[in-house]
DNA sequence: GCAAAATATTCCTTGACTGGAATATTCCTA
DNA sequence: TAGGAATATTCCAGTCAAGGAATATTTTGC
């Protein structure tokens, strides 16, 4: 698993990006706007998403089109099957533990 | 979702700590051999660990056992939910795709 | 209670990250 | 081609995180 997803995505403002972008494609201005950044800092948090991947740019006009890239996220996803295995477990053993309650009684 | 959970993993070590528990809960003196750590970076990084809920502690003699808990990891499973639509949705064009270009040939 | 093992904490230094402000760049349109 | 809108970059100051070294704390067993 790459750390830089998680790096990208330890920052609140750059995890509302990524929210917001979930809805739809946004223009650097409107990000802003909506999330009430200075339009700087806005660019500054897209240029770290972009470098980590979970976005990608497309010019339209004079304006630059941000959207979301699958790909980091489903890495992450991939990364979490491991762990889906160990909370499934202790799961079943919640229920295997039901099950003798209910045998017991 | 919580950004403290993508903060705690966005380290290189403490990823590493995490997949390291992920094959069974450790004491800090194992988790700093395994993982090549002095002493006082281990118990640092699971010190963080521990207040972002990935870890947990269990004394055992003068030991303290580290051992992974799913909760944050269920919840990043769950925040992912959302993303996997949108991609399985790209997918779903992707067959379409493919399906048109059979039905062409 | 004391020594030793295991772990936690503190202090310090250094490097990285963030926001603000100013400025540069790019690209369209008239 | 000049002006303007949209966006990117730079510079700066303040803050935060990480590692190293030293030290403190806790717990066990004698």
């Amino acid at each position: 698993m790459n750390v830089q997803t998680f790096s990208a995505l330890a920052e609140p403002h750059r995890l509302a990006i990524v929210e917001l972008l979930l809805d739809e494609p946004l223009p650097v201005g409107e990000i802003a706007e909506k999330l009430n950044l200075n339009q700087p800092q806005a660019s500054k948090h897209l240029r770290i998403l972009n470098e980590a991947g979970l976005v990608e740019v497309h010019p339209l006009a004079n304006r630059r089109i941000y959207k979301l890239r699958p790909e980091p996220l489903q890495e992450m996803d991939m990364w979490l099957d491991s762990y889906r295995r160990m909370w499934e477990m202790r799961m079943d053993r919640l229920e295997d533990y039901l099950n003798d309650l209910q045998k017991k009684n």
